[in-house]
DNA sequence: TCTGAGTGGTTCATTATTATCACCACCGGT
DNA sequence: ACCGGTGGTGATAATAATGAACCACTCAGA
C-alpha cells in the first residue's frame, strides 16, 4: 500500500507554520510527481480531508478530520486531560507548557499553552521535530523500545546547535538515565537559548504516547526552577498516563 | 487512487457509536477483502491515523488525527465557532443542538449540545446520516448545487418513516422552498416522534460547509416553540456562516 | 475431546492499477 | 515576446494491489 503510504503523508505536511500549499509545492516537498500528488489530494478531498481554496488554487487540510478528531477523543480521551493538566503546569512554572504525540520517528504538538510572560518560548502546533534534539522526543525514545530507537541511530544524527548530542554511544548512556530518572532535561539541544525538561505519557499498553514537557529560556533556568518544573513536569505527566488507563507496576500499589 | 479512496473510506466507518472493529467487522461492513482491508489499516496504523487495541486485537482511531484537527482548527476555526452558538441555543429552546458537516453524500454531527431535559434528542457524534431525510442533510441539500442534488435523486430514496419525502418532484419542490425560506423544518422523516428545525452554515466560497440544527420530540413542537426555534436556528446559522468568512449579498450592505 | 465456525493474519500468482513524462493554458514580470 | 513559474491533463510503460486459499488460534457445543 506505498499509495496510501504517500497519501497519509501528504496530511503530515500540514501545519500551524505552513497551513496551506500549492500543488508543485506540495510535490516538491513530499518528493513526488506533481501528477500523482494531484492524484492522491483528489481522493483526500473526495472524502473532505482536504480542501481548496478555489481563490488561490491552494491546498488545505479539510472539515472531516474534525470529525475523526471528534470521535477518537471520545472513544480514548486525550485533549481533553492534557489541556487542563497544562494550564496547571503554565500557572506553576510561568513557563509555556505543551504536549507532543510520538508519531512513527517524529514528534509533534498537539496541545500547547503559552505563558503568560512576554519573553517566552513559542511552540507552533502540529510542527514536527526530531527525536533525538528534543527533550520530548528524547524521553519517548527511551522508553519507546530498541526497535525504535536502533532504527534512529543506525542514520546519522543532525546536530543542529553545539550541544545536540549525536555520538551514537552517548546517545545510549543518555536513554539509559533517563530510564533511570524518569525524565530529561535539555539545554540548548535543539535551539539556542531553549531549555526544556519533559516526562513521558504511557498508554495502557505501558508504551509512550507521547510527552509533557515545559520550555524555558536559559535566562530562567536556574537550578532552583529546574527543580520547580521537573517536580510539577513530571507529576503532570504521572497524572496524564494515569487517566489513560496506564497502570505503573513501580509505583506504591 | 482507488486504494486511497478505499484507505480513507475505512476512517469514515468508525463512529461514537461503534469506535472498534474487528478485522473481519471492518471488512464485511466496507465490503474489501480481508487481506486488502489489513493491508489499509497497515498503512494508517504507520502514520498513527489508525491504532489497534492489543489486548483485543480490534482497529480503532489513533492519536495522528488529533494532530490534523488542532491544525485545521486553527487554520479555519470551526468547532470553536460553533460550540458557543450551539450552547446558546439550547438555552434559549431548552432542546438538543448540533452542527454537522456535510461529506460528501452524507451529512455527520461533529459537534453536539444536549438539552439538560431528561426527555430529549440524543445524536451520536460522528455518525453519518442520510441527506434527504435529515433536516440538516435537506438544507445542504438545497444549496449544494445540481450536480449533487440529481446525484442523489438518480438512485431511489429510501424510507424511514411514512413522512420520509422519496418522490423526486416533491422532493424538489421541497429544495426550491428551502432555498426561498433558508431552513427546514423536519417532521418525523427519519425517526419517530423526532422533530427538527435547520439552517446552512456557509463558507467563504458561498458552499454549504453544513448545517445547525435543534432537535424536538413531537411532543413538544407546537407552533409557538417551532416559531421560537425557528428564529433561534436561523439566527445561529447566520451567525456562524459570518464568522466562517461568508459575506451574505442578499442582506443589508 | 472432537468438530465447526468464527476469529486475525499471511502468501503469491494473477490482474488491474499507478507513475511518469511530455504536454497545455495561464499568469506576472521582465 | 519571452521566460519561469504556476495548476492541470493524458497515454503508455512500469509497478502495485487483489483475493482465494491457507494457517493458527479460540470459543461453543455435542
Amino acid at each position: 500500500m506505498q499509495t496510501v503510504d504517500k497519501a497519509v503523508e501528504l496530511l503530515g505536511f500540514f501545519s500551524e507554520a505552513q497551513q496551506e500549499f500549492g500543488l508543485s509545492e506540495l510535490a516538491r516537498t513530499a518528493g513526488f510527481d506533481k501528477a500523482s500528488t494531484r492524484r492522491l489530494l483528489l481522493a483526500l478531498i473526495k472524502h473532505d480531508y482536504i480542501e481548496q481554496n478555489p481563490a488561490t488554487k491552494a491546498y488545505r487540510l479539510g472539515p472531516g478530520v474534525l470529525r475523526l478528531a471528534r470521535v477518537r477523543e471520545i472513544s480514548s480521551p486525550l485533549i481533553s486531560i492534557t489541556t487542563p493538566l497544562l494550564n496547571e503546569l503554565v500557572e506553576q512554572t510561568g513557563e509555556s507548557a505543551h504536549f507532543s504525540l510520538l508519531s512513527g520517528e517524529r514528534i509533534s504538538s498537539v496541545d500547547i499553552v503559552e505563558s503568560p510572560k512576554s519573553n517566552r518560548i513559542n511552540f507552533v502546533l502540529g510542527e514536527e521535530g526530531p527525536l533525538h534534539a528534543t527533550a520530548s522526543g528524547i524521553v519517548c525514545l527511551a522508553y519507546g523500545g530498541d526497535a525504535l530507537s536502533s532504527r534512529l541511530l543506525r542514520r546519522k544524527l543532525p546536530a543542529y546547535t553545539e550541544y545536540t548530542v549525536t555520538e551514537k554511544t552517548q546517545f545510549a548512556d543518555m536513554l539509559h538515565a533517563v530510564r533511570d530518572s524518569g525524565h530529561y532535561i535539555n539545554r540548548e539541544q535543539y535551539e539556542y537559548d531553549v531549555c526544556s525538561i519533559a516526562a513521558p505519557v504511557f498508554s495502557q499498553t505501558a508504551q509512550p504516547l507521547g510527552a509533557m514537557a515545559v520550555a524555558a529560556p536559559t535566562s530562567r533556568f536556574s537550578k532552583d526552577r529546574q527543580k520547580l518544573i521537573l517536580a510539577a513536569v513530571t507529576q503532570a505527566a504521572a497524572t496524564a498516563s494515569r487517566a489513560m488507563g496506564f497502570k505503573s507496576h513501580t509505583g506504591n500499589s
